[in-house]
Parts: C-alpha cells; structure tokens; sequence
DNA sequence: CCTTGTGAAGTAATTCACAGCC
DNA sequence: GGCTGTGAATTACTTCACAAGG
C-alpha cells in the first residue's frame, strides 16, 4: 500500500536503499567519485539489474557509459530515507541488550541519536550509559516531547512487550523497533519492525544439514 | 537452491517456521491442545491461508474440522528447525553488543547456547560475563573444536568483520550470524545472515511521513 | 566502446476459493 | 458445520536482454 504522495517504491527495494546507502558511505569515504551498477552491486551483495531498477524507482539518474555519480547519489538516497535529519530515538528497557543498544556506535553514525533509556527496575533508574542516565518509563511522555521522539525502541523481556508498546504509542510514537519475542497489538498508522535474534540463529540452524554432534572434530 | 536430501521448502516459509514455533511455544505453556490455523495466524501476525501453505509444505496433518495438535505441531517445526538439539555459538567481540548477546536470554531459552566469547582487546580478555568469561581470540579452534560449534556470530567493528569471519570459517565454522554493517566473503558452504540494527530504524524512517521537526508537539 | 534504464520474461510468494474430510 | 489442504489466480520480485545515450 503506497503512501499518499509518493510514487510506490516496492518494499524490497526499500529494504536494500539502507545498504546502498551504506557501501555509498564507504565508497565517499574513500574518495571515489562515480560507482557502476555492477561495482556498487559487488560491494552489496547483489545483482547488478536489481540496482539500476531499485534506483530507477526513485528516477535518480545516472550517466551511461560512466556510471553513477556517488555523492548525488548518496544525498538521493539519504532523502529518500528521510536521513536528511537525525532522528531521536527512545530505548525502553535498560537490561543487557536495551543498555549495549543505547551506547551502540552503529546507530548515532547512520542518523539515529538514542535520546533516553527507561525501565522500571529501581535498580537500573539513575545508571549512567554514557552520556544517558536510566529514567523512570514515567518520563517517557516528557521525553518524546521535549525531543520530538518518532521512533521507540522496545527492549524489555516479551512479557513487558506489549504494555510498553501501549506507552509508547501513547506517549506519540508512530514506530517501534520490537527487539521482544511477540507479535505486538498496535493501532494503525504505527509501523513495527521486529527483530528476534533467536529467530535468525534458527534460520541458519534450519539450513545446516548436519546435526552439531557429527562434526568432524573428535 | 534447495539443500539435497530434502524437499524444497520456500525460504518465505522457513523464515516464518520459528514464528509458528514461537506461538505454540507459548500456546503449549498455556496448556492449549490443538489450534486452528486462524489462531495461529492471529497470534503470529499473518494470514491464515499462509499459516495452512506454509504447514503443508513439510507435510504435517492437521485434521480437518479440528486444527492442528499443538504438541505434535510443536515437535514437528522443531524438527525441521534443528531444534531436536541445542546449539552452541561462539560470540566474535566483547563490546557492548557481543557482551549483551553473551548473557541474552532469548538464545537459551530458544536452542542456542552460547560457549564461548572472544577478543582481541587485553582490557577485556579474562572479564567474566554470567557463567562465561572473555577468551583470547587465537582460543576459537580450541573452543569450537571442544564443542562441536557450527554457528558464530560476529558482534565486532566493521574494519575486524571480515577478518573475523575468515578466522570463524578457518575454525570450521559454517553459520555466521553477522552483526556488523559489512557484506563479507565467504567460502561457498558457509552461510551468512545480515542483521544491520541501523538498517531497521532506516526502513522504519523511510515510511515516518512527516519530518521529526514537525511533530504536534511544543 | 561502456553503462544506464526498462520492457518483457521468468520466478517466487501470497491470497483466493472451494473440494474433501472430520 | 468447521477446518484443512491445495489447485488456480494474483501479485510481487527478480533477472534477462537490449535499445538508447554518453
């Protein structure tokens, strides 16, 4: 279902515009001015038709016989993305994976800045992340306003899922990143992404014919 | 590229199997016996058509008019899975990624354990994380050896990713669960699978219509 | 030349809709 | 009556292959 306003751009092609973006980074940081289909489809994996047709979406124009320009290109994509700004983002849960998420180098460099932590656990209220202090799930509303927060982050044992969830939508957030093992109840015009580390281990799991014990080890 | 020996199950199926398996999981701790697949649906997000194609596919009988036996259902997505017995993994980097990941709740309770975590950092060898404690990064062989591992997950920065799987792969290992924002190369036999955190709130930005700046906010 | 952009062909995944069985 | 299992229809995605432009 396309957004209103926007030319439809398929959703798996959105879901390769990060890596582009991404190899283009790259590509900019070591000073290489124009990129070919085929060289930016080596260095992301993928075939080289698919991205000139996931970049003709957009009708970014590169130049025959050269290639495309990587700057433009970048700065296309990054709009694309809406990585013209940064965005702030909200963590709820400051256990193990909310805490290493909230000091992760990965996010404030492609666009993302984590602008609080909460949790309930009195134990965790006051801990020092970095440049964060852990506050009370209480202080979420004040947090998304005062810093425009669009995107929450759910990091909290799946029991704890869906009532932060409830909060976050709440407090104003319209998406959540869901790092818990369930299927969250949200009301339309909130999007969700789930990540569940347990189940990308089992995908690999499925895919490996021998069973550990007949390694050829011992 | 189905895997010989086996019928071919579509990769759209397979990476649903381990939500099913999620669902009566739980359904099972709720005492549940049977399901239909409209419930199952329900519960894991999806259409129930799918629900019913994607169980057809490894040839598990439901009966009609009843549903599907949740233990039987359960045992079945297991076995496909691998999930008959547990895996260890061995954790590449004691950041604060790979550190949360070590003591992560939702790999063991899900078929995972992890057995060893390594860097290359002394400031981190010999930290104690749960029951683990950090390893030299030379110790992988002697680890995977020992016990038997197949898959490792890779939780250090880009520049070391690539290095990180070569070693993994030299060590024997055959499943690589990738958490740096690298595309790495790999020998054909091993397998890789992408998990870019930055990439998930960048395909969450793309569909945030409005700018952050214009919340109804202040 | 080389490389893009894109119709057309091919493949995969989803959904429909209903026959068949409990 | 209710629900599964599945062919057929639909939709989405990928890949090919080539015309057209630098």
């Amino acid at each position: 279902m396309p957004v209103s306003g926007r030319a439809s751009i398929p959703e798996a092609t959105v879901a390769r515009l990060p890596l582009y973006h991404r190899c283009l980074t790259d590509l900019q940081a070591e000073g290489r001015t124009t990129v070919s289909s085929e060289q930016l489809a080596d260095l992301a994996g993928v075939n080289a038709a698919k991205v000139r047709k996931d970049l003709s979406h957009f009708g970014s124009y590169g130049t025959r016989g050269v290639g495309y320009d990587v700057d433009h290109l970048l700065v296309e994509i990054a709009s694309e993305l809406n990585l013209d700004h940064d965005w702030p983002c909200v963590i709820v849960g400051a256990g193990n994976l909310g805490s290493a998420l909230a000091s992760f180098a990965g996010f404030t460099n492609r666009g993302f800045t984590v602008v609080g932590i909460l949790d309930v656990d009195p134990a965790r209220i006051g801990r020092e992340l970095g440049t964060l202090t852990v506050r009370h799930q209480d202080d979420l509303r004040d947090i998304v306003d005062a810093e425009h927060v669009a995107i929450g982050i759910i990091a909290v044992p799946p029991a704890a899922a869906q009532d932060a969830a409830g909060r976050l939508v709440e407090a104003g957030i319209t998406s959540i990143l869901n790092f818990a093992p369930t299927v969250l109840d949200v009301p339309d015009g909130v999007q969700v992404r789930d990540v569940d580390l347990a189940v990308e281990l089992q995908i690999l799991a499925f895919h490996e014919q021998r069973p550990a014990r007949e390694r050829p080890a011992g």
